[in-house]
DNA sequence: GTAGGGTTAG
């Protein structure tokens, strides 16, 4: 590639493919030489091609320019298929000028250079323009429209990305597959994985590893480990190549699902592994607890000469704060930058304070804030803030929230905060007055939200939700839990509900957070001994971590509950974090 | 064999 110049003498006249093929009929001996000719034409745009392709992938400008200028020397950049290459080339190196350029100067256009040049649009970020192209365009075929979807999609523009792919005329698994992504990296996961279910009783297109790649990571997220079970077993029924896109989601999948073992047969099966995949496995023991592997996958992915990147030390970092593993903790923190090069970014310094205030080290945590080489943000604080409320420290934590209104004046978590810490102190007026100018402000919480699977669908509950058909036999279960687990003794942790109601009030508040409604459907609606599975967008509270440690107990079952930092296996009275969470 | 679809953290 980057000796282009052994491509030896060009044929004299490259750009008249056409005529070569018209052309010569007269003898044997002329029309054999022609075809030698054309062969060798095709040779040469081939090696072209392709390395243009190259450089476009790997942004590698400087010998992108230096080929156009080979192409150019041997007559070739007027060549359909060696000019298409060279626009789509400086498109995606981000040099559009002289992808215009060239477009312009085109003799002849096809399909191919009009989808070029859409492609190219979008991928500046100019989808309109993009659009308007696409809609002159006279001749389109299925790039065309999956070019325009993603395009959309990149953007989130997903209902315009939508109506182009209900209106094209013929979608195959590329169509499908730029839709489902567009969802699936746009966080609609149920959308991704409904039209998932659409492709399929369509029938006509078979789902291939890059439709299931943006598949597993919906699964991933809602916790749906039948469907992400399925794919499993269509991988292997299918005989497709377990390869590192579809290995590295498959075991993410497995590890978001709760299934930490399976994602480490998956990741050991793998015959090839790569930063992305180490840092799933490594970041999956960590969401488990189980900080001596991801410690021990570390230290191995460091043997097979990896270089860890700020994604894998995200892993490592939040494997110790889960584990409270402070030293350990401070330790790769330093370590990071002196040792691999990577340096901290906010994200870092957040999980550092989020370590040091869990386990009680306020004073260390505000310290290390306030030596950041860059602005701290809502999560770094809020990181503190939640130490703060674990551990009481009133003063710092009204500090706290001061900084966080500065930055965020809609911050739901610090108006709760500060008006249960004045109404725990008596100051009730000051506790009402915080919350008025929640209301004033228009601040929304937001809302705690559970997700369960049953029989192959994800159904989802908020706080005091009814809207479920079995809604009756919900509460009702509820209910029956709630006699047996006093009798064993759990007493409601009513301290960090809001302080405006009642006792009583407050029992049925807690009592219907939307982790308990989801277990008890999965109660009511799975077979004895079924492990329950439970997704919730927020952290679990308090409360809700003390009454399911009993309720495992007493239906004697397994229940797994993914919150938004990370995994809790409760078993026997008992959960897997050791109540550090 | 020039154009379109893909995994990890926050």
């Amino acid at each position: 590639m980057h000796r282009p110049a052994q491509l030896g003498p060009p044929p004299p006249n490259p750009s008249s493919s056409y005529y070569l093929a018209n052309s010569d009929r007269r003898s044997k001996p002329h029309r054999r030489q022609a075809h030698r000719r054309l062969r060798r034409l095709r040779q040469h745009e081939y090696t072209f091609t392709s390395v243009l392709k190259a450089c476009a992938g790997l942004t590698d400008s400087v010998n992108g320019t230096k080929i156009h200028g080979v192409v150019t020397k041997c007559g070739y950049d007027f060549n359909l298929f060696v000019r298409n290459s060279l626009i789509d080339m400086y498109f995606k190196l981000g040099l559009e000028a002289f992808a215009y350029t060239l477009f312009d100067d085109m003799p002849i256009r096809d399909v191919v250079s009009w989808n070029t040049l859409v492609s190219g649009y979008c991928l500046g970020g100019y989808v309109d323009k993009a659009r308007w192209v696409f809609d002159q365009m006279v001749e389109k075929n299925s790039v065309s429209w999956s070019t325009m979807i993603s395009g959309y999609a990149r953007l989130g523009r997903l209902e315009d990305a939508r109506w182009l792919f209900d209106a094209m005329p013929v979608r195959n698994v590329v169509s499908w597959n730029a839709m489902i992504a567009g969802y699936s990296q746009n966080e609609k996961y149920s959308d991704a994985i409904e039209l998932f279910r659409q492709m399929q009783q369509a029938g006509s297109v078979r789902p291939n590893d890059v439709t299931l790649v943006s598949v597993l990571p919906a699964c991933a997220h809602l916790g749906s480990l039948d469907l992400g079970k399925w794919i499993d077993k269509f991988i292997s029924r299918s005989r497709m190549e377990l390869g590192l896109f579809l290995g590295n989601a498959l075991a993410d999948m497995y590890a978001k699902c709760g299934c930490i073992a399976e994602a480490r047969q998956v990741f050991d099966q793998m015959r090839e592994k790569d930063l992305v995949s180490w840092s799933i496995i490594i970041t999956g023991s960590a969401m488990h607890g189980h900080a001596d592997e991801a410690l021990a996958y570390f230290y191995e992915m460091l043997e097979c000469g990896m270089k860890p990147n700020e994604i894998t030390f995200m892993g490592l970092l939040t494997a110790c704060t889960h584990a409270g593993l402070v030293d350990k903790g401070l330790e790769y923190f330093h370590v990071m930058e002196q040792d691999y090069g990577v340096t901290p970014k906010v994200e870092h310094y957040g999980c550092m304070v989020d370590l040091l205030s869990r386990a009680g080290r306020l004073e260390k945590a505000e310290d290390l804030i306030n030596s950041m080489p860059m602005k701290p943000n809502v999560i770094v604080w809020g990181a503190l803030l939640g130490g703060c409320r674990i551990y009481k420290d009133t003063e710092r934590g009204e500090r706290v929230v001061q900084r966080i209104l500065e930055l965020d004046s809609e911050h739901s978590g610090s108006y709760v905060y500060l008006a249960n810490i004045y109404a725990s102190l008596g100051r009730l007026d000051d506790a009402a007055k915080c919350r008025l100018r929640m209301r004033d402000n228009g601040v929304m919480k937001t809302p705690g939200c559970s997700w369960i699977e049953v029989d192959n669908t994800v159904y989802e509950f908020f706080m005091g939700d009814k809207s479920h058909p079995q809604s009756n036999k919900i509460y009702s279960m509820i209910r029956e839990l709630g006699l047996k687990m006093k009798l064993a003794g759990y007493k409601p942790k009513t301290d960090l509900v809001m302080h405006n109601i009642d006792e009583e009030e407050k029992e049925d508040a807690l009592s219907t957070h939307s982790e308990k409604l989801a277990i008890a459907f999965g109660l009511i609606s799975t077979s004895e001994g079924t492990t329950i599975r439970v997704v919730k967008n927020l952290r679990v509270c308090n409360d809700c971590h003390e009454a399911i440690k009993i309720i495992s107990g007493i239906v004697q079952r397994g229940i797994i509950v993914r919150d938004r930092s990370r995994f809790h296996h409760f078993n026997n009275g008992k959960c897997s974090c050791n109540d550090y969470w």
